[in-house]
DNA sequence: CAGGATCCGCCACGATACTG
DNA sequence: CAGTATCGTGGCGGATCCTG
């Protein structure tokens, strides 16, 4: 309400967590977000950094995840454009899943916070169990 | 890649997922994956990119955070060393949240991240949304 | 082999009320 | 102002069974 606190800098139409992204783009960033948080995402998309696997392979490669996430994952992934889906009408059928251009683009992100996290690896565990060493 | 095809089929003590990390990092690389997905905490984290803030100050930057989730999410922060709690014995209370250094530096892959998805905003939407645009 | 369908437990998260 | 305590819920994700 009340438009006149113009110079009140504060909240209204400031950055807020903003400092992040124009406010336009809050709600998708947090749709990135969410995806990349997803529990079996990015463990997929590392999966695939090496080429095209199967569904079983897949399944392998990414041990603990069950059929149902990994479908879910898969379809979520393949519908951001992020990896293809290639059936082949065999028998017994055959299915191939890769990462596209979009796909691999991300996977460099996820390459930076993965070694972030490994170089940081102890920093964190320092802090969090007893900061005293 | 796969090449020679070793009898040992892969799987075993293979590195799984682990095209992104070795396998004894995997469990941490989770942990630190369940942080940054989580729902608030990249936020909070760009909230404090400026400087440091009071806690009414974040609800604030952070619209849509409740007072549970921010604190909680503040004090996983806090205790992963990536920001620091500062209480001044006043009154009323004042209590400031600063990024570490530590939580700078994931800051930048927080801001690469971003970046990749507002640069990629809008390919994504069109896969998601009808790819016929 | 590559999935669909279903049931269900768990807990992350929100809303509300209270406090030092 | 800066939290704590408590309750309720949605939906994420696991397990299991079924199919083309």
């Amino acid at each position: 309400m009340k438009a006149t606190a113009a110079h009140e800098t504060t909240a209204a139409h400031l950055p807020g967590l903003c400092s992040l992204a124009p406010v336009e783009h809050q709600d998708f960033i947090r749709q990135i977000l969410d995806r990349v948080g997803d529990k079996w995402s990015l463990f997929v998309i590392g999966a695939l950094q090496d080429g095209q696997l199967r569904y079983t392979d897949l399944q392998r490669a990414v041990p603990g995840i069950s059929q149902r996430m990994l479908t879910l994952t898969l379809r979520q992934l393949q519908q951001d454009g992020l990896i293809t889906r290639t059936a082949y009408a065999e028998v017994p059928p055959r299915v191939e899943y890769a990462l596209t251009r979009l796909g691999t683009s991300l996977l460099t992100i996820v390459h930076s916070l993965i070694g972030w996290a490994a170089a940081h690896h102890d920093e964190i565990r320092e802090h969090r169990y007893g900061a005293d060493v």
